[in-house]
DNA sequence: TAGGGACCTGCC
DNA sequence: GCAGGTCCCT
């Protein structure tokens, strides 16, 4: 097991908020108030720095902005069977948060209001497309209390890697393991109609050549990766799109869920407000946002969904 | 091509 | 009624 400090300017990484905005799915907060989450072959423990800013909760869905400090750094104290570089690695710690984030209100000055109350939310960059690719099956019309259970579910098909704190903590299984999983035990561990479409999609999956495919979309352009997942039954634009980005890094990426649906329609689209979004309206909503953010596309995303995730009750 | 219903489950 | 939708059918 490895130990090592992270050092980071106050107000760029705020783990919590990283591992609860639906990016990853592998995160719990231990009864010591510590954070431990998987990804890929690796987990980590980790001790967040002292805050006196009020603990955050799931439950209400109240956001408390987190004080932004004068100077300073914070420090991460990790607990991992991972390196330093990985944990940097899955939350882009190389790079400048701030400076993302003034880049993205130059190409995009109507986004200004929804940066500055989500500081330390990043976009991460997790390691093992696999696991991404299933736990983003569970997505679908669904809430991100129960993805975060069902995802706990399959991984327990997978080998333990490690005992931390008493946690059993498994490697997420291969797409062999999901396909051979009859629908009824997954309906019975509450996974409804996904009981079929998880192992369909697992075995869809194996048919295009599994893990080796997965990882060769991620050098195609994102248009062809786009368009090779949506080919699949049961993953249409959105699920697509969350596995370009997620499991394949492509950060022009636009997922338009029903959040960002509202987002865009509010920002750019009035007169498609009450209109649901068909392919057509997703693949232009989508578009005329990748055009403004580019490479940036993703990042801003992921802060206009996170924003309406936290406020669409009290929004208009 | 757009609109509408069905689909598992659980919480507001 | 709705949650990080998709499929199927008019």
């Amino acid at each position: 097991m490895n130990r090592f400090s992270v050092s980071i300017p106050t107000g760029r990484f705020d783990l919590e908020l990283c591992a609860s905005s639906g990016q990853v799915f592998r995160w719990q907060r231990l009864d010591d108030g510590t954070w431990l989450g998987v990804d890929g072959d690796h987990w980590y423990r980790v001790l967040l720095p002292p805050t006196d800013t009020p603990v955050r909760t799931r439950d209400s869905l109240k956001y408390v902005a987190k004080e932004k400090g004068p100077g300073g750094e914070e420090i991460f104290e990790v607990e991992s069977n991972a390196s330093r570089e990985d944990f940097e690695s899955l939350f882009r710690l190389d790079l400048d948060a701030e400076e993302v984030e003034a880049e993205i209100v130059r190409r995009a000055p109507e986004l200004e209001p929804y940066m500055g109350t989500l500081a330390g939310l990043r976009l991460m960059e997790p390691s093992d497309p696999v696991e991404i690719f299933f736990a983003f099956l569970c997505t679908p019309n669904n809430n991100i209390r129960r993805i975060t259970q069902m995802v706990r579910k399959l991984a327990a098909y997978g080998l333990v890697m490690d005992t931390v704190q008493g946690n059993e903590l498994h490697r997420f299984p291969e797409a062999e393991v999901i396909a051979a999983i009859p629908e009824q035990e997954l309906r019975s561990a509450g996974f409804g109609y996904r009981g079929r479409t998880i192992p369909s999609l697992a075995n869809q999956l194996i048919e295009r050549g599994g893990r080796a495919w997965l990882e060769s979309l991620k050098s195609a352009p994102y248009e062809d990766a786009h368009r090779e997942l949506k080919a699949m039954k049961g993953i249409g634009p959105k699920l697509a799109d969350c596995i370009a980005l997620f499991a394949l890094h492509h950060t022009e990426a636009v997922p338009v869920d029903t959040h960002i649906w509202q987002a865009l329609c509010r920002l750019y689209f009035p007169e498609w407000k009450d209109k649901a979004p068909t392919d057509q309206r997703y693949e232009t909503a989508a578009a005329h946002f990748r055009s403004k953010l580019g490479d940036l596309s993703a990042w801003a995303h992921q802060y206009l969904f996170y924003d309406n995730v936290l406020n669409w009750r009290t929004r208009n």
